[in-house]
DNA sequence: TAGTTTCTACCACACTTGTAGTAGTAAGAG
DNA sequence: CTCTTACTACTACAAGTGTGGTAGAAACTA
C-alpha cells in the first residue's frame, strides 16, 4: 500500500490540514510563517497535486471557495517517510538512532518512552515473533 | 555545512563507495543486486552528478577507466538525511521513534544502546548544555 | 596492425517539485 | 445591477532525479 510519497512542501501543507482540520487554500497559506510564506497559487498548485495523489480531498464549497481535508492519516504519511529513510539505511535502525542522537534532538525521555512501548509489545509476542 | 542533499540512487552508490572503497563505475554498477540493477550509463550519469556536487571524486585512472572515491563521510551524509527527516517532523524525535517502532525494525537492543550513549553524553554536560 | 570490447563524454527525456503568473468566474459591496 | 475582490482553473518553467541511448576513443587480443 504505502500511499504516495509526499514532498517537503506537501508535508507542510498536510501538517496544517492535520492540525487545523478542514481548511481553505487561503487558510493553509496563512498558516505558513510570514517569513518565506509561499504564494497563494503555490499552495493551490500543491494542494491540487495532493488531491491528484489522493492525499487530500475537497469536502465542500463555501461561498466561492473550496474546503479541503486530509485524506490520509498523519501516522500513515509519517510512517511512509520513516520507511523510506530506513530503506536508505538498509533497513537498519541503529545508524538512524546514532544520527538522531548526534542531532541533539533525541532526549532520554524519548528513549525511555520507546523502551517502554517496545517492552509492552515484546511481552505478548508468544507465537508470531518478528 | 550540511553538504548537498543526496537522492535515493545517489545514496545507494555512495553506500558502495563507502563499503568497498575506491571503485570503478562498473564495480559500483555490479554491486547492485542483479534484480533491478540500473544500466551502466545510469550509474555513470549519477556518479558524474555526485562528482559535480562534490560528494565523489575521481582518484585515478587505471587502463581506460576511472576510479572513484567518496569525498564525504557516510556519517555526514546520513546525518543530513536524518536532519531533513527531522525537519519534516518539526524537529520532534518522538513521532520518529514511534514510527520506527511501528516499522518493527527497532529492537530493544538498539534502544538500550541509545540510552547508554545518551547517558554517557549527558553526564559530562557540565558547562555547555544543549 | 586489425578487430572486438569497454570506457568515457554527452545527450535526451519524462516525471517531480517548488514557484508563481494569467484569465476568467463567482460573490459580496454599494 | 455594477464594481471590486477573492478564488478557481490552467499554464509555465527551472532544477532535480531516474533512466538510458550514442558516438567516439582507448585498450586488450589475435
Amino acid at each position: 500500500m504505502a500511499g504516495p510519497r509526499l514532498s517537503r512542501l506537501e508535508m507542510q501543507i498536510m501538517e496544517t490540514l492535520w492540525t487545523r482540520g478542514e481548511s481553505s487554500i487561503r487558510e493553509v497559506q496563512e498558516a505558513f510563517p510570514e517569513k518565506g510564506r509561499p504564494a497563494y497559487t503555490t499552495v493551490q498548485t500543491t494542494i491540487n497535486r495532493l488531491e491528484t495523489k489522493g492525499s487530500v480531498r475537497r469536502v465542500k464549497k463555501v461561498g466561492n471557495f473550496h474546503i479541503f481535508a486530509a485524506a490520509v492519516s498523519r501516522d500513515a504519511a509519517q510512517r511512509r517517510l520513516v520507511d523510506d529513510l530506513l530503506a536508505l539505511f538498509g533497513g537498519r535502525t541503529q545508524p538512524v538512532m546514532a544520527r538522531l542522537i548526534e542531532s541533539g534532538k533525541l532526549t532520554l525521555a524519548d528513549v525511555k518512552e520507546a523502551e517502554k512501548t517496545l517492552r509492552a509489545l515484546e511481552r505478548p509476542e508468544r507465537k508470531g515473533d518478528a
